[in-house]
Parts: C-alpha cells; structure tokens; sequence
DNA sequence: TAATATTCCTACTAAGTCAATAGGATTTAT
DNA sequence: ATAAATCCTATTGACTTAGTAGGAATATTA
C-alpha cells in the first residue's frame, strides 16, 4: 500500500514548476538541484508527465520545462494516477479485467470499493496550487524543525 | 499503492470465521476450500494472525481456528495493519525511522499526512462484524450478478 | 559554423517484494 | 496406531522498483 517514489517524486516536480513559474521554462537541473533528486530518474518522470499534457517542454539551450495548466486545475490524483497507472487500493478495482469470479458475492468488495471513493474524492480535491500555498500548515505543524 | 493478496486473504478468512463461528473450531481446510485459496498459503497468514491474538487455533485432530475477540471489535485496520506491516501510503510517514532531512520543508507531506489519516479512519471504522451483515450492499449493488 | 545547453529516447541492471510452494515436525482425538 | 489437524523453516520464480548509462536530437548564442 505505497505510492512509489516515481508518485512522489512527480508531485514534488509539479510543485516545484507551479513555484518557480514565471512564464518561461525551467530546465531540469534546476529541479533536480533544488530538489535533491537525480536528473537521470527526473527525466523519464518528467517526460511521462509531458506526454500526458501536465506539462509542457523545449528543447535546446534556454529551454525546459512549465506546467501546461494552472496549477488550479491539476489535481494531485490525476499526477498520481497517471505516473503510479491506478489508485485503485486493491486490483480487484482496476478495470474491468480483473472482475473476480467471486465479486457478486464478495463481503470485502463493497468495503474496498468505498475505501477506493474516499481516497479518490480526497486525492482529487487537491490541487496543485493548494500544496504551494499551505503556509500554515507547513510553518508551525509538529514535524517542522 | 495496493494492498497485497496477504491482506486480503487476511480479511477473507476472519469473515469466514466470523460467517462459521459456532463457538468451536473451524479447520484451515474449509476455509481454503470455502475461499478457494491454497491452505498452504492460508497457513502462513492464519499463523500471522494468531501469534497477533486476531484468532486463537488449536492443534491436532478435531483442532482449527476461531475469532479470538468478537467480530465487533476486529476492525479492517487492525487486521490490514498486521499482515501488511503499516498502512501508510508513502514511506516517508513509517515511523520514526524514515524522517527525511526535508520534511520541515516538503510541500508534500502534509497532504500525505491527511491521506493517511483518512484511510486509518475509515479502516478503523468498518469491523469483520460490518463486512457480514451488509446483506443491503451485497445484493443489489451494481456489480452482483 | 562551433560550442553549449538542454530535452528526448532506448536499453539495462541490481535489489527488493510478492505470491506462493515444499517438506516435514508436532500435537491431539479416537 | 492412525488420522487430522496446526506449526515451522526454507526456497523459488515472477514481477516491480529505483534507478543508471549512453548517446541522439534540438535550439541558442557567439
């Protein structure tokens, strides 16, 4: 039951964009500086993210990377759903494919499927902007200093 | 970000116990057959749950497993918590022990805090005794049949 | 044109986790 | 004794994770 570092390290990425946007582009090393995580792994995330439209990105010198929407619209569900493949807390939620035989008359299904709304409606009613700009639980919240 | 079929098995069995609870004690056998799990598999997680105190087993001809608390007081987390090791959605919330040098700083993390509180909440809220008596969900909801 | 800074692309790998299975030892009832 | 059950330790194959490597392509600037 974890989001991988790919998940995480994503997020932190788009944070990070929505942060230091200014209209222009920000090269990866940048991120990767300020961030403390490898260009090389940013890179295949980056360009997963890219693909998907969450973010836009130049090559060549002067270029790089800026988020595609306002960080308003991009939700932390939809980054995590697209970079992790599901939410889904069990697999017998992903799709259709893994339609257990056993379903209809399944006790634990129902429970997993409502664990499956809540962390759905949570994941997607925030959005990138509210990570940014969460001064008051980031400054003063008991893991600070 | 699933949970594995450990957790799930874990939970099928205590609602089998908990379905076939006639106060004496039910061999792995019915269960796996019941289940359609393999006892072997079954075997090492019932093993898990009884060195916890979820079920209490006795040996030897006539011997098998029962609940060891009432159903109302099993809940969902506590069963998933065990088998699984830690519910927490990302690493960096396990403990103390993987506390990041950026935590005071991470954008992240609260909002990571917040998922974690609402899986452990519901989780904790739903017992074995709920996942047997939901007859309203389980018969007419949109995926019997 | 040459140098430089950047993204883009494909492949590889070491380590870890998952989902079991195997083979027997031990215990208890009849 | 025999049968029916749990208990215990180890092993294995497949898969996933968390990166790394090496270079090709593109764009800017001097």
């Amino acid at each position: 039951m974890k989001i991988s570092t790919k998940g995480r390290y994503a997020l932190r990425i788009m944070v990070d964009l929505a942060q230091h946007d200014n209209g222009g582009y920000t090269p990866l090393k940048e991120i990767s500086e300020r961030q403390e995580i490898s260009m090389k792994y940013l890179e295949t995330i980056i360009s997963h993210l890219n693909k998907a439209g969450f973010v836009e990105s130049v090559r060549g010198k002067g270029g790089g990377h800026r988020l595609a929407k306002p960080a308003q619209e991009l939700t932390v569900g939809s980054v995590l759903e697209l970079v992790e493949g599901t939410l889904a807390p069990v697999s017998c939620l992903e799709g259709d494919r893994n339609h257990c035989d056993r379903a209809n008359t399944c006790y634990t299904l129902p429970m997993w499927q409502e664990l499956n709304r809540i962390i759905a409606e949570y994941l997607g009613s925030v959005t990138i902007y509210d990570l940014v700009h969460q001064q008051d639980q980031l400054i003063g919240n008991d893991y600070s200093i």
